[in-house]
DNA sequence: TTGAAAGCGTTACCAG
DNA sequence: CTGGTAACGCTTTCAA
């Protein structure tokens, strides 16, 4: 083994007394901690404070310290510090499908945040199966992680437990609320986001609005049709259930609620869709229908996509901060990990209309 | 502190009903391999040896470690075995721009293999910035990652001293093949798979076909534009310079470029464009000529995004299988990391061309 | 301010 | 096949 050379034969081997080693010179040995003690000429315990920032060190030996550790090209071992300190300075960022483009703006805020904090991001990918989310669960408890962030809409395990468990990781909720859980939480005002997206109809003379739902009864998708009848109710008007439907935020379930939709006796003239996924494929589904958007329909979606801007037309929607929402809940997560805050947090970040070109004034009766 | 407690009657378990437990000040301390040793009435070696499934241990004290962990509700600590096997069962993913959608199904597919294969994936963003690529690189050798895929198209150190390093954690480079450089690769043919989406349109007659061609020297950039020169050459044809153009895969350099293209005396009447999303920015300013796709001209695209299929026209394109890059590449890594690979390994993915509605055949001379 | 030494919870090397 | 027992490399009392 060929270990760093240290200013003349000042050193051993750093682990002489290892009996089994072969001269097969080619395997280099990191530095550790104790060869950085013995150049410096203070002990491990001095190195680890001088070199962890503590206060209790002479700035002479921290200097000599730290110019030691520069010379033998030193780097702390993460795994033996990981396990003194009974951290694993990484973060779950777990969502429940990671073929939704909107996670990706998250994942850039979250792990800019975390990195910049010294943590490191596992990602985890659920695709709805329960399995899979306990398997998270389980590197939480295993500490594989110090606290994970949450986005896939349920709990793998009873509240109840959950708020007893003493000595549980943190974990942060965004974008999708979980019910009966009172876990800090990031998210925006779904229902009033929905509600401005149905009064942009409104204020374009629209009456029949249709809208294309996301899965219910789960959350997320509950709160935008809520926000949508609430505002159609507000106007004095209520949609048939024939102008209501349920995807999945996929662009084929956006086709199939449109076409349904528009099977109705008498369609709407403007669609509000639960996200731009389904907006594009209802904005396809019309355009084999042969009707045009925005002249004949109108179309908002909820989202803004990095494509949305540059879809035929260009979807007006309503905007998400995603980078700020993951920026903002590894913050409070991390604000958790470190002490800084205590109290649940829930969190609302704004979001805004965009009115783009698949809206227009409202031209049938 | 309370630690399991397995004097006498056994029957009570490590982390009981947490939810109703003492409520106060109880931190319940994880059960470990001693406590098993203790109920199991054998030593923490053979503990250690039944839990990891070592041959060298009877049926008989298998069961009964297995029993009594089960009855603790033991999970092994990750980070004391990280230490001690020095390994970190984990892999970092490195992408130059986390925003890019392209990932999405790539990341999938890598974590999914890792996630079987008993490792987490840590995710990397650099943004092009070369510090970060360093600071990931570093993550490497201080052993935080035991490998890493990189897709970022260049390698932050010199390729003579990543060569020249022993005992470096792997490395697989994906998607963009970096020069000079000798590492695994799992890729498309990208030179191939342009001259097909250039034959394609040649096919339909085209003749005068223009190329927005991503950042170029780099190798991905310069391959597909290698690409598109090379079936113009074959066909006898060859693009003024006026045609070609240099963006940066952006959609607004989509638009951009476009823009320039068009701008030429005597415009292409189809265009090849290195990716989708450039494609979108093409065909959104074509729009906004008054040109309309594919009837005045033919665009084609490279990627094959989630969005490309309801593009409005929908758009013909390069179909990269994304899903099986990633578990490839993640294949090829752990087959290195447990040492079932040796030699280097070049492996290319095929493409498919995928015809939709954005191109069509040449209806001027 | 510094040092000695006790762990952190596993795994792996030897002997029996 | 099994049990003692060193490591793994670091952090953190507890004394000096």
């Amino acid at each position: 083994m060929v270990r760093p050379d240290m200013t003349g034969n000042c050193g051993r081997p750093a682990v002489p007394d290892t009996g089994r080693m072969h001269p097969l010179a080619t395997m280099v040995e990191r530095t550790k901690i104790k060869d950085i003690a013995r150049v410096a000429g203070v002990s491990t315990a001095t190195v680890s404070r001088a070199l962890g920032g503590s206060a209790r060190v002479t700035e002479a030996t921290r200097e000599r310290v730290h110019e030691a550790a520069r010379k033998l090209n030193y780097r702390r071992n993460v795994r033996a510090r990981n396990l003194r300190i009974q951290k694993s300075m990484a973060v779950l960022l777990v969502v429940r499908n990671m073929s939704n483009p909107f996670y990706l703006d998250i994942f850039k805020g979250a792990e800019a945040i975390a990195r910049a904090a010294g943590y490191v991001v596992l990602m985890g990918n659920t695709e709805d199966d329960s399995a899979r989310e306990i398997e998270y669960f389980d590197m939480l408890r295993d500490g594989q992680a110090d606290g994970m962030i949450l986005m896939t809409g349920n709990l793998p395990v009873d509240h109840q437990v959950l708020d007893g468990e003493t000595g549980m990781a943190p974990i942060v909720v965004a974008l999708e609320a979980i019910e009966n859980c009172s876990l800090p939480l990031v998210e925006i005002d779904n229902h009033a986001a929905s509600k401005a997206a149905v009064q942009h109809l409104l204020d374009l003379g629209h009456r029949r609005i249709g809208h294309i739902a996301g899965p219910v009864p789960e959350v997320l998708g509950q709160l935008r049709l809520d926000g949508f009848r609430a505002a159609m109710a507000e106007a004095g008007l209520s949609a048939p259930p024939s102008h209501e439907a349920v995807g999945d935020y996929s662009i084929q379930s956006g086709r199939r609620c449109c076409r349904a939709i528009f099977a109705s006796p008498e369609p709407p003239t403007a669609l509000f869709v639960a996200n731009d996924e389904m907006a594009f494929g209802a904005i396809g589904e019309l355009r084999d229908m042969g009707l045009r958007v925005p002249q004949d329909i109108s179309v908002i979606g909820f989202d803004d996509l990095f494509v949305s801007d540059s879809f035929s037309p260009p979807l007006t929607t309503i905007r998400q901060p995603s980078v700020e929402i993951g920026q903002k809940t590894m913050t409070v997560l991390l604000d958790i990990l470190d002490g800084r805050l205590q109290s649940r947090d829930i969190c609302q970040m704004p979001t805004r209309l965009v009115v783009r070109g698949s809206t227009a004034p409202c031209r049938t009766g």
